[in-house]
RNA sequence: GGCAGGUUGCCCGAGUGGCCAAAGGGAGCGGACUGUAAAUCCGUCGGCUUAGCCUACGAAGGUUCGAAUCCUUCACCUGCCA
């Protein structure tokens, strides 16, 4: 099967310029080099930014030779987006964050001395220096603003709460990119989340006008949930980031194993390497036998892997499995103990004395008192898996687990662990 | 630079002197049901030492017994004009 007959299977192309055309490049001689770039909007990527990612690879491992490519210009000016004017980043801390960024990139794609070995690259490294001037010459005259205006979001912009020249220019930047890989790496195929096409296109036809040459535009598809909500929001509203500093291994994986039965096929399909018959087994899996979320677990385990490594998984896995098995936690050893609550958030409690509100605040299972006794009130408080609807609860000493822990839960599924002295 | 309109809680959005910690919706959170799923129903949704107090309706000041609501100045946003 073909990379592109894997990738359409595989759900992941939004939209293309001519798919017989990109076919024939990638079926010549020289491997076809392609590009994506990340803005440093954040300190870490997200979730999200994994499908663009993997589909690098994918085209790598089928012979293509990618670029990942940071936007360290870029991420200064902003896309525009619907919602609304951005506020700019100090340039220090863009580029703080490009760096991050990089490192983060760095990691899933091949570094070799081959044909398709990876290339890194920086936007800044070629706008940094350009002069207004020419910029205006070489670039902004080979853009029609009749063109640009007709763009959706910016005529969704202009007919709410405007938009600066700054982000209304995005557009070139992104598109000098294009033809500046073009000139460097010979670079022919720019992918993009859907909401890039106009950005890309805008590069592909720069290199038309400027050079005569002909390149790609593929993009693939922003993905939702079954709600049609944004994919990689957790379920406290923020992203999931690939920096495990920003979101624990353990609450990575989680996330990945409460998705909707309705999502978990789409997302193996997009965000794993397993083949396609592994994968129609497991949705069937998911149909007949919904209950073991057999597709959910492989799904967590092997975007954990990716992002984590094995030995991390191999951890959140049987911590996962020790706090949510069907086993009591008073069977469980010091060691297991021990080793699952390495995995969440962890507080110390004095028996007799700290209250299940303390417990609640000090394991930021909660974030304030309000909100603590809230939970006890709803009867989303537990305590060893007990239910707990007294405030001033405190654990004596016969709640004590193996390894001196108390294991305390908010509502279904936000655990901690306390160390009771 | 001129004129007009705007700035409300996580988001959208009502509110033009007391009944406003602020309608309504969304998101979030908790419970029930399940399967750590979805749907549905119910509850909840600024903080605290919680019959009370504090902070909050762009910022600062003022009027008033009392201001998100009135006045002044400032900042920012949008539109039209120059």
């Amino acid at each position: 099967m073909s990379i592109l007959d894997e990738l359409e299977w595989r759900g992941l192309i939004a939209q293309s310029t001519d798919l017989d055309a990109l076919r024939k490049d990638l079926d010549a001689a020289e491997p076809l080099t392609l590009y994506c770039g990340f803005d440093p909007t954040a300190a870490s990527l997200h979730a999200g930014h994994l499908i663009p990612l993997l589909t690098l690879r994918r085209f790598q491992e089928a012979g293509a030779r990618p670029i990942v490519l940071a936007g360290g210009a870029t991420g200064q000016i902003g896309d525009p987006r619907d919602v609304g004017e951005r506020s700019l980043q100090s340039v220090d801390t863009v580029a703080e964050w490009a760096g991050l960024i990089r490192g983060q990139l760095e990691r899933f794609v091949v570094f070799d001395d081959s044909p398709t070995g990876a290339l890194v690259a920086n936007n800044l490294d070629w706008t940094g220096g350009q002069s207004v001037l020419e910029f205006l010459r070489d670039v902004g005259k080979h853009f029609s603003v009749n063109v640009m205006l007709a763009r959706e979001t910016v005529k969704r912009r202009l007919a709410t709460d405007g938009l600066s020249y700054t982000e209304f220019s995005y557009l070139l930047l992104q598109s000098q990119d294009y033809l500046e890989l073009y000139r460097r790496y010979g670079c022919r195929l720019q992918i993009g989340g859907s909401d890039q096409w106009g950005n890309i296109v805008g590069g592909a036809d720069l290199i038309r006008r400027v050079d005569g040459g002909s390149a790609h535009a593929m993009t693939l598809p922003l993905v939702t949930d079954s709600e049609g909500r944004k994919f990689g929001k957790s379920t406290g509203g923020g992203n999931i980031w690939l920096d495990p500093r920003l979101t624990s291994p353990y609450a990575w994986y989680q996330y990945f194993v409460n998705v909707a039965d309705a999502d978990v096929g789409r997302y193996l399909r997009m965000f794993t390497f397993l083949s396609r018959e592994e994968i129609l087994a497991l949705e069937e899996d998911t149909r007949e036998r919904p209950h073991l979320r057999a597709g959910q677990k492989r799904l967590a385990a092997e975007l954990t892997t990716l992002v984590h490594g094995a030995h991390q998984t191999e951890q959140v896995v049987a911590a996962s499995a020790a706090l949510f098995g069907r086993g009591e936690l008073t069977g469980l050893d010091a060691s297991t103990l021990d080793a699952a609550m390495s995995e969440v958030p962890t507080a110390d409690a004095v028996l007799g004395e700290t209250t299940l509100v303390d417990l609640l605040i000090g394991t930021g299972l909660v974030e304030s008192r309000g909100a603590a006794r809230r939970a006890v009130g709803e009867g989303g408080a537990y305590v060893n898996n007990v239910k707990i609807t007294d405030e001033g609860w405190t654990p004596s000493s016969a709640d004590v687990l193996a390894g001196g822990w108390l294991v305390v839960r908010r509502g279904k599924r936000n655990l901690a662990g306390v160390r009771a002295r």
